[in-house]
DNA sequence: CTCATTATATCGTAAACCGACATTCTTGAA
DNA sequence: TTCAAGAATGTCGGTTTACGATATAATGAG
């Protein structure tokens, strides 16, 4: 506190945690607009990209999907009910265990997936400059918060 | 294509841009717990730290408020209100320009923002790592898509 | 002074999540 | 084998919160 002082004030770390928001906030809304332009909403599209993105070992069942989704899993079941009925996944039960559906995408969710994927990157490149500008600038007001020397 | 392959498959680049946004969710909900433990909805800690790093040249009108927040104006006022009836923010008219309302913190407010960011940094520190790696990830993931060479 | 514009506010509506509860299926221990 | 406990999915009512459309008030250009 005296010999050397704090290089990052409170307020810069306030601003550099603002900055972060707001950057995230500005990708999550280009994305919304993004996914509503193809007719679909927001969170159907990111069910569709977790579905898509699933690992060899797993497999697309409600909970699966709620915990990558980061939603309940009756908040889930409904996303899927939507999401079914606008004809971009399907739901059948694992013949292995009858209590769990197994959601994967149809033809035409196959075809949005991959034109809103295509977007979301070439829209993302210039913006992950700022994104990771803002994590950084965070990380080392972060730093010298913990570590003064 | 033929010489030297393109070293990330659309495969790779589907699951970087989902492997971004499952660490943004984790993000995201963890800010939202921490805000509700607080008794403080998320979008009212979002508006107090927008409020509290505002630049020395603006001030938090709610036109502002709302661009920032990357909300409609009448959103805005709405939130306003609530924090407003929470007792985290006044309103108060702008004396230069009977139109505007400039928001400003409450002495609540700051000590319940000033508690959220410790809480947000500490959090980050950790976090902050996973969400340059998928970054990174995905920049390189585009950049090799545009720039196959 | 008047009218177009800007800033904020109000209100009805819709989307989406959640908690609580219900149903169906699986599993393991008696 | 049987059945009780637990797991996986599904249903329903309630709440929150954003939005569009509309309204009100203040400013400023001409």
């Amino acid at each position: 506190m005296v010999g050397s002082m704090n290089l990052t004030s409170e307020q810069d770390r306030l601003k550099s945690l603002a900055e972060f928001r707001y950057q995230m906030r500005k990708f999550l809304n280009f994305s919304e607009i993004a996914s509503e332009r193809c007719g679909v909403p927001a969170q159907q599209y990111q069910l569709m990209q977790v579905i898509a993105a699933i690992p060899e070992d797993q497999q697309a069942s409600i909970t699966y999907l709620a915990e990558r989704m980061i939603l309940r899993h009756n908040s889930t079941v409904e996303l899927v009910d939507r999401a079914e009925r606008a004809g971009l996944v399907s739901r059948q039960s694992d013949p292995k265990d009858m209590r769990r559906s197994l959601v994967h995408l149809t033809s035409e969710g196959q075809v949005i997936l991959n034109r809103l994927v295509a977007e979301h990157l070439s829209e993302l490149a210039p913006r992950c400059e700022h994104l990771i500008t803002a994590l950084c600038d965070l990380q080392s007001a972060t730093r010298t918060q913990t570590d003064p020397s």
